[in-house]
DNA sequence: GTCTACGTTTCTTATAACAAAACAATAGCA
DNA sequence: TGCTATTGTTTTGTTATAAGAAACGTAGAC
């Protein structure tokens, strides 16, 4: 069910209770007359909703009508955390390969769209290194473990997401376009590992390989990352432990 | 708002929503006929909730038409957290109370609704210790954290308590009606600490003091947990650091 | 093979949700 | 201090929509 014919099932309300809690994404605050402005909603409207999610533990008040993100989500989070296994599955091979490497070590899954949630994390003891605070969504085809997640999916999955994805660069080297795009995607199958040089961040460079189900389909991506020099010059290394730890992860998921 | 007036903004899918993904406290997995069943809807209703969910990552659709929590909600919950400054803030007290006393240390705040949601912990070292998973949710009047937050709160809002909650008891030592928890709570107010001796579950003893804004009012708790026997034998010690450590977070409270 | 339970879909209509608009409260500024 | 602009809150009528009923499809149990 891609797209079209969920259309007749989606329930608006929920969705738009959905959508205004990701406008949190990008605020931490709003109030009614912000979200009505984002969503095309009358304030009466915004209102509506804001109470209803407050009510329920989703959104917390602040003292002058101003909305939060609540900590019912967090309880549901973790909840939902504590019952995802690979995680627990795969965090061992990440500090193996922390280790291995000198460099910080991540676990990233798809959210069914075009992002990439940061699910785990071995952070390298070097005085410089990389960290991304766990949970941390970013658009697939920024990051290293999104271009190897991608490369695993189906030509519908991709074309849908190739449809639905905002291409604006954020930096000189992020890929810009959907030509550009499966070329890189092409050349991830290949090696069977994927590259971030700089795309997200200047000066961040990633290895990316993805984690597959016994059907071949990538469910999730493990990637090493640290300062671009250090990472072209142990490049051949870390690639070797890198697709090994992908490897092994992928072989013990059920 | 409390209740009552409260009624006239409801967005009942929004909420009918909030609730099914309630459910998934209590069941890992369901399915259509199960979330119709306990939300008192038809199937085909429940199918588009689920639907609607799914595709905005809030369930994840397990191989055979059955649902779980999703990853999105780790994310947002995630970002909850983040911005949620009090669990950095009382942290380091947390860890100094957990080293002056030996027991494990806990920081809860209420949701809003009749639960406590644990937000931070720091574990003994003691090979005899006490765990709970982060973002756990119980009954507030199961624990000590829950006491001392309830009895620093209106009286409108522990009435409102009283009536929605489910008396049911978990041990044999577990508040059973509002006679007496009425009771208790005047007892935690007067020494300015609560207690749970084995109600929660036997064996098990707890501490706990109120986090108070400026006003007075009860925003949060922390409790120090441990194994009856030692709680019993190191009370006076226990409770000393316990409410200084609250009256210092209390003191940083904005 | 039959039965049962569940997921999926269509159709229809009661009603929930929304826009519009008015009122209230607040903040900024003269 | 009083005026104005902005935002939060509340009400109302209309329309879009949620959800019951019911049929169909499918899978597993016996």
């Amino acid at each position: 069910m891609q797209g079209n014919e969920y259309e007749k099932y989606r329930l608006q309300s929920v969705e738009k209770s959905i959508n205004i809690l990701n406008l949190f994404y990008d605020a931490e605050e709003l109030g009614a007359a912000e979200v009505a402005a984002k969503m095309g909603m009358t304030r009466g409207t915004a209102f509506r909703f804001l109470t209803t999610l407050e009510m329920n533990g989703l959104l917390i008040r602040t003292s002058k009508a101003r909305y939060r993100l609540g900590l019912q989500l967090y309880s549901l989070g973790q909840l939902a955390y504590a019952r995802f296994s690979l995680p627990d599955l795969s965090h061992p091979y990440l500090a193996r390969l922390m280790e291995a490497t000198g460099e910080t070590t991540f676990l990233g899954i798809s959210d069914g769209s075009t992002k990439v949630i940061y699910v785990d994390r071995v952070v390298s003891t070097s005085t410089l290194r990389i960290d991304i605070r766990l949970g941390t969504r970013i658009t697939a085809h920024h990051t290293s473990i999104g271009k190897s997640i991608l490369a695993y999916q189906s030509e519908k999955f991709i074309q849908h997401y190739l449809e639905t994805t905002d291409f604006t660069p954020i930096t000189q080297r992020t890929i810009s376009d959907a030509t550009m795009l499966l070329l890189e995607l092409e050349q991830s199958r290949h090696p069977g590992y994927s590259c971030d040089d700089e795309e997200s961040e200047t000066g961040l460079v990633c290895f990316g390989a993805p984690i597959l189900d016994r059907t071949g389909q990538s469910i999730a991506g493990i990637s090493v990352s640290g300062p671009r020099s250090r990472m072209l010059e142990n490049k051949k290394e870390i690639l070797i432990s890198l697709q090994d730890t992908a490897r092994a992860i992928s072989s013990k998921v059920i």
